[in-house]
DNA sequence: TGCAAGTCTGCTCATATGAGCAGGGCCCCC
DNA sequence: GGGGGCCCTGCTCATATGAGCAGACTTGCA
């Protein structure tokens, strides 16, 4: 395209986009004929000139969705835009009422739902509405009795999701992380626990979130670590954490020997699950919500869209 | 509009713009008729759901453009977009560039046409191509022969606009501010600048920009003000300068002794003029412009977007 | 200079879209 | 409970737009 006709498309758009004339109207002004000023303005368009954004809380990017697929493999993606998008919160905000949507629209309704916990799930929770299901079964997939004030979120977002969904929810009565491998063989092998694993290996749809591996992991809150035990995993490579379980850029688990003190569902569990939700949003998750894709960890990612963006670049 | 249509006219419109379905198309995956969706594509623009922009150095803002006509009582206005712009330096140089383009267009083309100096006319006459006229006579309308280094480039400017519109130009020979009100007197009283002072007065349009009453102010550079001068003429209320005289937020003279000693023509001399165009960008240029505006300096702004705003605004 | 290939132009025709209208349902007020 | 008015729906019809085609024009090369 020359210099000339670009400037002449920039002109007719101008006149097409924000003045709402025909093109027809547009030739007469600029004296084209109107089958020019057509092409002109798919020359615009083709040439990323003319940018069309929708601006509301719950839009989102088909196009990366579409690709997400496409590339990555996944069997579902949900990308919502981060167009307008003031603050980190109000991003997180924005993926988990697309998570609840999809949740809601989910076909057929799992019967029952293997859930993690944490501040994205909490969300979610409280994004969905009463109804949203009729008859949901919901299931803790990992570890949750918190340690400190904070205790009693992870329970309440189970219940929250479950009931909702007009079914009941089972806890997984344990601790995220133990201190000793000991007492973490003597809780699984506990028969209400060993039997909350067991409904949760058999869950329809695993819903879950990840973890930055960094000062802000829910983990210190919880005091489940401390901050050099996160200092230390980053040192091995840790992305961050899935099902309380810190993973590689791989999607391979750092630290066995940690690993063996996590209550809850492997994870090869999860990735046995037929329909795995992940939702993985914000700045500081890129890594790890690159680890989940990667290693097959989710089947449905519902993500923002910078971070979908950083796993198409990839 | 109820919530379900709202998130309808999104899905819609994610359709629509983002997937280039057509609304029968949208109509059959939203199990809609294709008129409701037509009705829901109008709400969400019409709601401002949908921005259009248009990006690329050359666009403008037409519709701000009409504003500025109707309500600011512009003969005629040009709003470059900022959309897409990384540095104040890149906005300057897109409003630069649109006055070139719209004194090429210019019909008549003026024989004569008076011109101030400063950075947003260099940079004009640098973005002016060889022949945009045919015989254009440039004449110097206020002081501009500088003090120090920088000298040259106020005759720079109006000998480039002149030479490449295929005519010749007139220079104002005297400096822009004199020390005392005495010798101001003796060079208007000059026979040679006198005749391009006369000259300067019938010309049939005028050229020029404003400068913002702070540090960075070309009289400063220029050496004809010191910095206290100008701390001083701001506080007595001054916004900034046009063609050389300090003016308030009405356009009224700051400091009739200062301006009895610039030499060039008044600002009412400007206001007689038949074209008047004020070529006004920039963050610290806003107060300026609302005052060359409000006080019918010029009949015709070339400005920014966020400049243009702020008029409206006001 | 002459030819071939590629590009651009203005058209015809099919399709997509928006304006405007009539019928039907809903709500509000009596 | 009845009537009037309002809004929403699905339509017809006019208009705007995009696909595709044939001829003209330019360009490169012999």
């Amino acid at each position: 395209m020359d210099e000339t006709d670009e400037l002449l498309s920039i002109r007719a758009a101008e006149l097409y986009y924000e003045e709402n004339k025909t093109q027809d109207e547009i030739g007469q002004a600029l004296r084209l004929t109107r089958w020019k000023v057509g092409r002109l303005l798919a020359q615009a368009k083709q040439q990323g000139f003319i940018r069309i954004e929708i601006l509301h809380p719950r839009a989102r990017r088909l196009p990366i969705e579409r690709r997400l697929r496409e590339e990555r493999g996944l069997e579902d993606a949900i990308v919502v835009s981060s167009a307008g998008v003031a603050s980190p919160d109000e991003l997180q905000a924005r993926t988990a009422q697309a998570a609840a949507d999809y949740l809601t629209a989910l076909r057929p309704v799992p019967r029952t739902l293997g859930v993690s916990w944490g501040r994205t799930l909490f969300e979610i929770s409280q994004h969905l509405r009463n109804g949203w299901a009729t008859g949901v079964n919901v299931v803790q997939i990992n570890g949750g009795v918190s340690l400190n004030r904070r205790a009693g979120t992870a329970a309440a977002t189970a219940v929250a999701i479950a009931q909702k969904g007009g079914g009941s929810a089972t806890l997984l009565p344990s601790p995220a992380i133990l201190e000793h491998l000991a007492t973490k063989e003597a809780i699984e092998s506990d028969r209400v626990v060993a039997g909350v694993i067991e409904l949760a290996r058999s869950a329809d749809a695993y819903l879950f979130s990840a973890g930055p591996a960094d000062h802000t992991s829910v983990h210190i809150e919880s005091g489940y670590l401390t901050e050099a035990d996160v200092d230390l995993l980053v040192q091995k490579g840790a992305v961050g954490d899935v099902v309380g379980r810190y993973i590689d850029s791989e999607g391979n688990i750092v630290d066995p020997a940690l690993d063996a003190r996590t209550v809850g569902l492997t994870l090869d569990d999860v990735r046995d699950g037929r329909l795995r939700i992940a939702v993985i949003a914000g700045r500081s998750k890129h890594a790890v919500a690159d680890a989940v894709v990667r290693s097959g960890l989710c089947s449905v990612l519902v993500t923002d869209e910078a971070t979908a963006l950083h796993l198409l670049d990839g």
